[in-house]
DNA sequence: TCAACTGTATTATAGGAGTAATACACTATG
DNA sequence: CATAGTGTATTACTCCTATAATACAGTTGA
């Protein structure tokens, strides 16, 4: 069964966005793969000390996206194969590259600038 | 002063930041500039069929932006001049595209991806 | 079968964000 | 110094999101 142990929930964010980000993570990570077992709802709020419909709401969410399967009665399970959880990796980029373009063109700065920025501040993060 | 006729909200987006970004957008581009005068509140807020508070918002966050003064009584006018826009705008970039490459960086995405995504979403914002 | 587990649907509550109503305080100008 | 403009503080309303309470429905295994 999965394992919440590592899970540290911030303020500020709600907790069924962190559950889902850290489904998704480890996913991405590795340490998650498919046929993996995902704890119940009950027993996973319990364990949070939060209601089981905020469990809920991130499962479900997981189960839309298509990283799980569910079965009333019995729970919920890993399905993503290694293709879809690429997918998923680039969507978890998606919302932050819309952020960094959104920012650029508010700003007035070019494509090519923009790139030439980038490359800048990776060479500065290579040599830390 | 500063005229608001190609100013066209978007619903979805709060109001007040539609409108700081229209100034900011403004400055950036050179059509505003420092010493440009704000119309007031009230008249503003009557053109676009708001509440002034709403106005006020969007001048008061501004104000703190250090992009404006104010005088009670008076009225609103831009400070900022093209130097201190740019190094603004410069420095609020250097955290984003920090946070983003070491978001790329912990994804193991290569250099070249990132470029890659960006192109793709420049494209994407391009066509909305 | 039945008890104890599992998921789910519905409804309610709390809080925050965006916006507005109102009254107040200051400035400009005749 | 009066009046009509200006900004501002306080308060409240509305909507939506996050979370919870409760009751219902399916599965499992001794």
């Amino acid at each position: 069964m999965i394992s919440f142990e590592g899970f540290r929930p911030v303020d500020g964010v709600p907790i069924y966005l962190q559950i889902m980000n850290y489904i998704k993570r480890g996913c991405v990570a590795g340490t998650i793969v498919k046929g993996d077992v995902l704890p119940s709802r009950r027993y996973l709020s319990a364990l949070l000390g939060i209601n089981p419909m905020t469990v809920q709401k991130a499962f479900k969410m997981l189960e839309d996206e298509g990283l799980i399967t569910t079965l009333q009665g019995s729970g919920s399970v890993i399905i993503a194969d290694d293709e879809s959880i690429n997918r998923i990796k680039l969507e978890l980029l998606e919302g932050e590259i819309r952020k960094m373009t959104e920012y650029f063109k508010q700003m007035n700065i070019s494509q090519q600038k923009a790139i030439e920025l980038l490359e800048e501040y990776w060479e500065d993060a290579d040599n830390e």
